[in-house]
DNA sequence: TATGATGTTGACGTTCACGTTAATAATGGA
DNA sequence: TCCATTATTAACGTGAACGTCAACATCATA
């Protein structure tokens, strides 16, 4: 969460370096993903480039995972208080605080990472279908080819 | 497209074996995904139990590769085509018409594959970022616990 | 300082892939 | 033959993820 850059772009090209509209990004911040956006002398936003990652992220598991915002957002909003917890970033919480939040955010990456590897498998039978079918294509093609040949 | 079995499932029992709901199915038929379902006596719809791949390569489709109903349509109809073609079930078209055909299922194929392809590396890069995630929360909770210990 | 490009907040519109309801008809077993 | 179950069409409803428009404010620069 903490930038690493400075808030530099505002909403138009920090959409454009996303590949996406200032309607999304607005939206994103609206629906939480995106958490306060600070602003130039109170009116318009300003974006650090470090949060086009974040951006990139949402949509790779949108895309990816086929997650709802909502579910991206739960994800994206406890990696962050891990994240906290790592640079002391809120007050330090109780050891049994921080041992909840962190079993909650393995529970949570365990389950990313078994739904990852369903995909993987589902690919890659797909993978192989459309591989034969390709062949097969190719072979009927080969055949018209000669007839053709002989025309 | 030429049914293996008997079309003697009616929509309820048919949708069950499919995972999803009757009205999907109709709505599959009225997208042009299912073509035209015989009916008995002019009136219930009757299915062969080899429609129930179909249905579940129509949903792999769009899980896998978020392909609209429109896409997965078009591609489905261009391989039924193909399966025509094979046992001649229309008027044997000429051989132009032939390697055109098989022509356009290669080019469509291909590009299927390409973005199995694709999306098989992005769900790699995730892996690894998950996966790297992961050990860094276990590392973490380690410390934790050590700090419990030494209460 | 004028002005064109860019940003702001509502609020309503849109598309996709179905869900739901209603009013009616067909099926199949006691 | 009766009647509970299932199917039929037609129509309107829905949620997610934005698009679009209006009415106004602000920024950069000539």
């Amino acid at each position: 969460m903490s930038p690493q850059t400075a808030p530099t772009l505002r909403i138009g090209q920090f959409a454009v370096a996303c590949g996406v509209t200032p309607r999304t990004i607005r939206f994103y911040e609206q629906q939480g993903l995106l958490s306060s956006i600070p602003r130039q002398t109170h009116t318009m936003r300003r974006y650090s480039p470090d949060l086009i990652a974040r951006v990139e992220r949402i949509q790779h598991l949108q895309a990816l995972l086929d997650w709802s915002l909502e579910d991206i957002r739960a994800a994206l909003v406890l990696e962050d208080q891990v994240a906290a917890l790592r640079t002391q970033y809120y007050q330090n919480p109780s050891v049994i605080q921080r041992q909840n939040l962190l079993d909650e955010a393995i529970q949570l990456t365990t389950n990313q990472l078994t739904r990852v590897y369903q995909r993987m498998e589902s690919l890659q039978n797909l993978q192989r279908d459309l591989e034969d079918k390709l062949s097969r294509y190719r072979a009927l093609r080969a055949e018209s080819g000669r007839e053709d040949d002989a025309r």
